[in-house]
RNA sequence: UGAGGCGUCGUCCAAUGGCAGGACAACGGACUUUGGAUCCGUCUAUGGAGGUUCGAAUCCUCCCGCCUCAGCCA
C-alpha cells in the first residue's frame, strides 16, 4: 500500500524551513514551542496579527505549541487594560493558547538568582555612571567605548551592591547592573549592556515588590528558557541583539532557544507604530484604540474586518526578511472576499432622494421577495416591502446625465432591484432649482423585475420604501493617512500633517429597508450597490448606527475620476 | 565611513544550477435583476559589472542601493 496522498503543503517559508530541519536533526527533541510576546503597553494591531500567525501558524503546523506571554518589564509604561484587551484580541483573530498564558514578571525571582550568578562569575557589576555617562562611555559606530571606572568593581562589592538596589537603599537611575562583556565589540548592543534599571515603581501584577526592573535583552532568552521555547521568532530590528541573546544564555548554560527573525509588516495609507497611534488616541484624532479607521485589531472588529480575511491577508503575504510595504488594497481584497461570500444583502440608501410613482396607487403597498445572497442560495429570501413614495441614492439620477452614467435621468427607464421598471417623466425643484422630487410611472408587467417584452434596461438601482424605512446614522470611511507613506511630509511637516482630514464623513437621515431595524452591534450586511457594514457599538435603541466597512469595487466612480482627471 | 541584514513585475510572494510563476493592482473584453460578483485576455521584473558552467535569479568576485544598531524602551 503506498502512503495516502498528501494535500499539497503550503509554501514552505524560510522559518518553517529551519523548524523542519530542527525536526529532522532532533535539535529540540523534535519539539517545536513558540510564544507571541506583547508588552501590555497598548492595542495589538494588524502587523501584530501577522506575528501572530506565524507564531501560532508555526506551532499549529508541527504538531507545537505557542504561548502568549506579557513581556511586562517595564511598569512605567503598562497596564492592565491592555493585558485584557490583548487576550480578547488573539482570541477573536483564532488563536488558542490553551494553559499558556505567562507574565515575564512571574519570573523575575528566578532572573535577579541567575544575575548574582553572572556576577559571581564576574560577567556583571554595579555601575554608578549616569545615564548620559554610559552613553558617553558607549562610543560610537565607528570608535569602541570606553570602560566604567566602576567596571573592575570586586565580586563581593557588586553582588552588595546590588542587592542593595533590589532592597530599594538607591534612588532610581543612580546606579544600574551591566553585563562585562566588550566595550569595544562593533556590535553596540555588546558594549557592557545595562540588565537592570532602578525604577520605584509600582508594577500592575507585582505591586511593589521589586524596585529594580529587567531589560529586554537579558530577560527575553531567560522567559523564552524558562517556557522552554524552541524557536523565538521576533522582527528584524533585534537581529543586531541575537549574539547577546545567546551569550547570556551560553553563560548560564541553561536551555537555549533559536531566535529567527522576520520582516515586520508595513502597509500603504498606515502607520504601524504603537506610540504614534497611542499619539492619535491621546490627541483625540480618533474616537480611540478601536476607532474603525485605526489599524488595531480593536478597530478593525469594529469596523466589520472578519478573522478569516485577516488570517488570509497574513497567509497571502507571506514571511521574509526583505522589509516591504504591502499594498493596503491587498487587504481590503480579501476582506471583500470573505464578505461576499457570507453577508446577506439589504437595501439602504445614504442621500435620499425622493422618488414618487404617479401610477401607483395611493395608500398600496406590495412586498417582494429579494435574494437574501445571490451568492449563497441557501441563504433564502428577504421580504421588502414597496409603496408609492421611495427614496433612491441622490447620486443615481441626473438631470443632465453626462456619456456613460446609465442610471436614472429624465425620460430614462430603469430597473429597481426586485420591484419593477420605473420611467422618469419630470423633476420637482425648490425656489434654488435643486431637484427634490423625481416624479415616474412604473410598468405594472415588470413586477420582480423582467419585462416581459423582453425589453431591457441598463441600470439597477436600489430604493427603500419612504413609509417603511427606518432611519440611520452611517459613517464613511477613508483612509486615515492621506500619503501611501503617512512619513512622507514635506520640510517642516510632521506625519501629523498627513492624517486625511475626511478619514471619517458622519451621514445622518440615512434610510434603510426595515429589515435592518434592531440588529446587534456587530452585524455585518451588504447594502446593495453601497457596500459592506457593520453595526456600531454606539448604535441605541431607535438610533442604528453604522460603519461602512468597505465600498464595493465601483466601476462608475473610476470612470467619473477618469473624466474628471 | 564599524557591525549585522536585505535587493525578482507597480506591490507582495515563488522558482534552491534547467522554459522566471502566482496573487493584488492597472488596463481591455464577456456576462450581469448589485456599474457588485463571476469569467477571459493584456501589461510589466531578476540592482550593476565581471567570472564559473552546456546552462546562472540561484555559485564566485567586485561595485551600487536600501534597512537596523550609539534607551536606564521593547
Amino acid at each position: 500500500m503506498s502512503e495516502p496522498e498528501k494535500i499539497a503543503p503550503a509554501r514552505k517559508d524560510f522559518i518553517r524551513e529551519i523548524v523542519e530541519e530542527d525536526i529532522r536533526q532532533g535539535t529540540f527533541g523534535g519539539k517545536v514551542v513558540t510564544r507571541f510576546p506583547p508588552e501590555p503597553n497598548g492595542y495589538l494591531h494588524i502587523g501584530h496579527a501577522k506575528a501572530i500567525h506565524i507564531d501560532f501558524g508555526v506551532a499549529a503546523d508541527y504538531g507545537g505549541r505557542c504561548h502568549l506571554r506579557f513581556d511586562d518589564t517595564n511598569p512605567a509604561k503598562e497596564d492592565q487594560e491592555y493585558i485584557d484587551a490583548i487576550q480578547r484580541d488573539v482570541r477573536w483573530l483564532g488563536r488558542d493558547w490553551g494553559e499558556h498564558l505567562y507574565f515575564a514578571s512571574d519570573y523575575f525571582e528566578r532572573m535577579l538568582g541567575w544575575a548574582e550568578e553572572l556576577i559571581r562569575q564576574g560577567k556583571a557589576y554595579v555601575d554608578d555612571l549616569s545615564a548620559d555617562e554610559i552613553t558617553a562611555h558607549r562610543g560610537t559606530l565607528t570608535e569602541p567605548g570606553r570602560a566604567s571606572p566602576y567596571r573592575d568593581r570586586s565580586v563581593e562589592e557588586n553582588l552588595d551592591l546590588f542587592r542593595r538596589m533590589q532592597a530599594g537603599e538607591f534612588p532610581d537611575g543612580s546606579k544600574v547592573l551591566r553585563a562585562k562583556i566588550d566595550m569595544a565589540s562593533p556590535n553596540l548592543n555588546l558594549r557592557d549592556p545595562v540588565m537592570y534599571r532602578i525604577l520605584h515603581r509600582e508594577h500592575h501584577r507585582q505591586g511593589n515588590r521589586f524596585c529594580v526592573y529587567p531589560m529586554y535583552d537579558w530577560a527575553h532568552g531567560l522567559e523564552d528558557s524558562i517556557e522552554g521555547v524552541t524557536h523565538s521568532l521576533c522582527s528584524l530590528e533585534f537581529e543586531n541583539h541575537r549574539p547577546l541573546y545567546d551569550w547570556f544564555l551560553d553563560q548560564l548554560g541553561v536551555h537555549h532557544p533559536k531566535q529567527i527573525e522576520f520582516a515586520r509588516l508595513n502597509l500603504t495609507y498606515t502607520m504601524m507604530s504603537k506610540r504614534r497611534l497611542l499619539e492619535l488616541v491621546q490627541r483625540g484624532v480618533v474616537r480611540g484604540w478601536d476607532d474603525p479607521r485605526m489599524p488595531t485589531i480593536a478597530g478593525l472588529r469594529r469596523r466589520g474586518y472578519t478573522p478569516e480575511a485577516i488570517r488570509e491577508f497574513c497567509r497571502l503575504i507571506g514571511v521574509d526578511k526583505t522589509n516591504s510595504t504591502v499594498d493596503i488594497q491587498l487587504l481590503e481584497h480579501c476582506l471583500r472576499e470573505d464578505l461576499n461570500r457570507r453577508a446577506m444583502r439589504f437595501m439602504g440608501v445614504l442621500r435620499p432622494l425622493r422618488l414618487v410613482i404617479e401610477n401607483y396607487p395611493e395608500g398600496k403597498s406590495e412586498t417582494f421577495e429579494a435574494p437574501a445572497n445571490p451568492e449563497d442560495p441557501a441563504a433564502g429570501t428577504r421580504a421588502v416591502p414597496f409603496s408609492k413614495v421611495l427614496y433612491i441614492e441622490q447620486d443615481d439620477f441626473r438631470e443632465d446625465p453626462p456619456k456613460q452614467f446609465f442610471r436614472l435621468a429624465p425620460g430614462r427607464e430603469v430597473r429597481l432591484r426586485a420591484a419593477y421598471f420605473v420611467r422618469c417623466e419630470r423633476v420637482k425643484k425648490d425656489e434654488r432649482g435643486n431637484v427634490v422630487e423625481v416624479v415616474c410611472s412604473y410598468d405594472p408587467a415588470t413586477r420582480g423585475g423582467d419585462a416581459p417584452d423582453g425589453r431591457k434596461v441598463k441600470s439597477t438601482l436600489h430604493w427603500v420604501s419612504a413609509q417603511h424605512a427606518i432611519e440611520a446614522e452611517v459613517r464613511l470611511y477613508e483612509h486615515l493617512f492621506t500619503k501611501p507613506d503617512p512619513d512622507d511630509v514635506a520640510e517642516g511637516q510632521t506625519w501629523l500633517d498627513n492624517v486625511n482630514p475626511r478619514s471619517e464623513e458622519v451621514l445622518q437621515g440615512c434610510r434603510l429597508e426595515p429589515a435592518l431595524a434592531e440588529r446587534p452591534a456587530g452585524f455585518t450586511c451588504q447594502l446593495e450597490r453601497l457596500g459592506y457594514f457593520c453595526v456600531d457599538p454606539d448604535s441605541r435603541p431607535g438610533h442604528l448606527v453604522l460603519n461602512r466597512t468597505i465600498s464595493l469595487k465601483d466601476a462608475w466612480a473610476k470612470i467619473e475620476k477618469k473624466a474628471k482627471a
